[in-house]
RNA sequence: GGCGGCGUGGCCGAGUGGUUUAGGCAAGGGCCUGCAAAGCCCUGUACCCGGGUUCGAUUCCCGGCGCCGCCUCCA
């Protein structure tokens, strides 16, 4: 049973499935006007691996991710590009999933888009107004944070010590500073939906609570963001259900920053690595690598060493799969080691131990090659299989080599006859060839073998 | 000012009141190999500083120093 840190309570307890025996999983997805960082690369990856673990663990997961696809970023990018805000936003999705594809993340179940929802929307701040807890000024509909009990849960600060360290700019529109709009009123030339209030849009924080609610219910399992969306957005998606007096969700958590060099990757600071660029360059499993070896709630330093370093463990990695290959078409029928699987799952269950958990793979990777070099063969199988479940279930299953042209494969078969019959000059000849060709070779008990 | 986190061996990064004590990468030495590759083995006296608690602290407490994040859009 998988026990995660709850960022409200600080409380480490088990996730629990509702009476369905499903566990409803929301994650804040992107706002879709520009592509993808490596933030939001560990932040999908972090959600991805919680999902493909429950999933394998036997529970059913409903896992809804929205896309914010209606926002003033999106607005600004399209008047400065002198494009339409829907094309803006379409264009920036597309090119986040091609990314998430890229990094074999799984497409949640569910991916509401905002525009989708305007009238439910519409609806909650209408109830809001009407519960006296949202007031209507000139520009927009916005909630008075005074009045809603508890608020500052998540932020762990109390009302007035957000009070005194809000830096929000003034809004004499505002009654407190700490107020949040949950409608924005439209201005001339902006894109707008009917409204009681007045023709406008959604505010951020209202998106989130329509379509996590919509779409999971009251009390629904997990909510789960980045550590920078814990205060204000999760607090202030919060206190509108709190104010309507629905059930949110029931456990909260939040995942570390990237850091690049000494300080947060972040636009407003314009250091920026681009999530595309990065995959291009490594091998994709490499950042889900990278992730896994660090805990999900720190911060986590990326640098292109890192990536490389996690590329060529994974080629070890790979490298096992051959042997395992091998060794099953020789007969080894073992299942996946019940230790292997067993210490895997500890370490999972521990608050999403992945650190400890890709280490115990890793140590089972090593015992097999020992138990392989060896010719235990079902030892080897068994602790290969078992490592390679536990891989397989983090999203970072072997792949096999790249096609090998048919002239490679005779290269090989000469190289093989040559060294048959001890002409080792023409036997190192052929393999300079082969890697010429850009291959590498290495020798196995059924001689040459030849991969990209 | 308020709140939270971090400081571990060449690098990254887990973890723990003591004993065998992650894991990955890199470096040096070795085994294996015709030579390599792959794989395996060994090596490097790791826990920011100062107090305290303790038979014993890297781990708990207190005080420093340094760094990061949130309190504004942000994964």
């Amino acid at each position: 049973m998988l026990r995660l840190l709850d960022t409200a309570t600080g409380e480490t307890r088990p996730l629990e499935a509702r009476e369905s025996g499903e566990i409803g999983l929301y994650v804040c997805g992107p706002t879709v006007y520009g592509p993808p960082h490596i933030g939001h690369g560990r932040a999908t990856l972090v959600y991805d691996i919680l999902r493909r673990y429950l999933e394998w663990s036997g529970q059913v997961v409903r896992h809804v991710s929205n896309v914010t696809d209606i926002d003033d970023k999106i607005i600004n990018v399209a008047v400065t590009e002198k494009r339409s805000w829907q094309d803006v936003a379409v264009g920036a999705e597309d090119t986040w999933w091609d990314a998430m594809d890229r990094m074999g993340v799984l497409r949640p179940h569910v991916v509401p888009h905002a525009t989708e929802y305007i009238p439910e929307m519409v609806e909650l701040v209408a109830r809001l107004v009407e519960a006296e807890v949202a007031y209507e000024t000139a520009e927009g509909v916005y909630l008075s944070v005074a009045n809603v009990p508890g608020y500052g849960l998540l932020a762990h600060q109390s009302l007035d010590s957000l009070r005194a360290g809000a830096r929000v700019e003034v809004n004499e529109d505002k009654r407190a500073p700490v107020d949040f709009a949950l409608w924005k009123k439209a201005k001339p030339d902006e894109p707008s939906w009917p409204a009681p209030f007045g023709p406008g849009r959604p505010g951020w924080h209202t998106e989130c609570v329509v379509m996590s609610l919509a779409l999971l219910g009251d009390g629904f399992a997990l909510h789960g963001g980045g550590e920078d969306l814990k205060f204000p957005h999760h607090e202030n998606e919060r206190a509108q259900a709190v104010a309507l007096g629905q059930p949110f969700a029931r456990h909260w958590i939040h995942h570390g920053m990237i850091l690049l060099g000494q300080e947060k990757m972040s636009k407003s600071l314009g250091n920026i690595v681009d999530l595309r660029r990065m995959l291009e360059v490594h091998d994709p499993r490499a950042y889900r690598l990278v992730v896994l070896q660090g805990h999900y709630r720190e911060q986590m330093k990326v640098d292109e060493t890192r990536i490389a370093d996690a590329s060529r463990t994974l080629s070890g990695l790979d490298a096992l799969g051959r042997r395992l290959e091998e060794a099953a078409r020789d007969g080894g029928s073992a299942p996946p080691s019940p230790d292997v699987l067993d210490g895997f799952k500890e370490q999972m269950d521990a608050d999403l131990g992945t650190p400890r958990a890709v280490a115990t793979l890793f140590d089972a990777v090593r015992r097999a090659n020992i138990a392989l070099d060896r010719r235990e063969t079902e030892v080897g199988v068994s602790l290969a299989r078992g490592a390679m479940v536990g891989f397989d279930v983090l999203g970072l299953a072997p792949v096999g080599s790249a096609e090998v042209s048919d002239s490679a494969l005779e290269l090989a078969r000469r190289r093989d006859a040559a060294r048959a019959s001890g002409d080792y000059a023409a036997a190192d000849g052929l393999r300079d060839e082969l890697v010429a060709l850009g291959y590498r070779v290495e020798d196995t008990p059924s001689g040459t073998r030849v991969l990209r």
